[in-house]
DNA sequence: GTCTATATGGGGATAGAC
DNA sequence: GTCTATCCCCATATAGAC
């Protein structure tokens, strides 16, 4: 069918990688051993420090290898977006897109490997200091400042410090959404599961550009309304 | 001055509440161990398992310490915004402002607590299952179940699963504003620091309520706009 | 490249003196 | 209530045979 007959068996180093992301999504970084991955994939314990150097090497790699194509992809669809706009005003809707579909897309792609993917994303952006700083410096310095960008021109009316908040707000929600699958559950009861990319793109982007558009707040008191 | 002269030294068993608490949100709990506690709380190793059972009872209790005042003023204030609009129609801006007031208002109260219940908060957002499910379930219930109706109350207008998925980004803002103070350091380049809480809150309820009230979205394609 | 065996350190928990 | 000393387990990492 395709070349070989068969399936080629996955070689180690991708079956530790595959199997620490899924770990690591499932019980975090300090609660997931590397005899647990090795089991998992069906490796030897020694196979983690032959291929990588340390657990921090091996933590490193499984976020580099999604979070690389994953902005790839962002700034592919920003660029389109930028593109198609020319000299006129830049959607605010298309660069919401191009921000939030990539990561929700490959969450929802495959189910499995997507869960644990989103889970990552949400406990990194969680989880801040010591390694993860050297990985968000690196795979996020380029993101933040292409979208910074084209977000206040497309929201020029909106403040610069407003902006930054509400961007901060933005992210929020998109970690939460990537990574917060339970309690959505827990939310709803059960009764609200997951349904294609393309609806739940569309109602993050409508939420996100609806608050992000808002007037400015006119700094209420603390009654009731 | 006060009664008592002088300062009355904290009791061993609040001493070591505090120091957890500062601990896991900055370290996790799996890489906080009880010999970093004990330390910095100037007690004993032993005097852990004399207060607390084990540790999963002391992490159970540095949560109840917070969440159970936390939530029992957002009901409060959730009560007296039902109670001044009687039979009228409920504002949505009270019913987001009860529910992101106390966490928010708590966290910037004293700086030191704050970031860390702040940050605390955001790490069991991110982190369900075993331990936290309790946790979520004992303190989160009564929560769930009234704002759930407040919200449905406020806006009739948003369908059933189009309000849940917007309570979830809702969430997400919430839990990374709380905890994810380093975040917004990165984003802004430093230039973006913390101001008083009411204008913090303002900001966010102006934020979440424009997204709240956005039209359904109208599905479209994946161009730019 | 893959294995076994082991070195080395740190963790949670507890017994029992004071 | 608070301490010291210790038990027992599991972690990461490495050495060296195959």
């Amino acid at each position: 069918m395709n070349r070989t007959a068969g399936h080629v068996p996955r070689p180690t180093r991708d079956r530790i990688l595959d199997a620490a992301e899924r770990l690591f999504a499932e019980h975090g970084f300090a609660d997931t051993s590397l005899r647990m991955i090795t089991a998992e994939a069906g490796a030897n314990l020694a196979a983690v420090n032959y291929y990588f150097q340390s657990k921090d090497i091996l933590i490193q790699e499984v976020f580099a290898r999604r979070l690389g194509p994953l902005n790839e992809k962002r700034l592919q669809m920003l660029d389109a977006c930028e593109r198609e706009a020319g000299d006129g005003p830049l959607p605010l809707a298309g660069v919401l897109r191009a921000f939030v579909d990539p990561p929700i897309r490959m969450t929802l792609s495959d189910p499995e490997v997507g869960a644990s993917a989103g889970r990552l994303l949400g406990r990194m952006y969680m989880q801040p200091g010591g390694l993860f700083d050297q990985v968000f410096q690196a795979q996020f310095g380029r993101i933040k400042q292409r979208f910074m960008a084209a977000m206040r021109r497309a929201l020029p009316e909106v403040a610069e410090e407003e902006m930054l908040w509400r961007i901060h707000f933005m992210i929020g929600s998109l970690a939460h959404t990537l990574a917060g699958r339970e309690h959505l559950a827990f939310l709803s009861d059960g009764r609200c599961g997951v349904t294609d990319a393309d609806t739940l793109i569309a109602r993050l982007v409508t939420f996100l550009e609806a608050g992000l558009r808002a007037p400015a707040a006119h700094r209420g008191g603390t009654a009731c309304e």
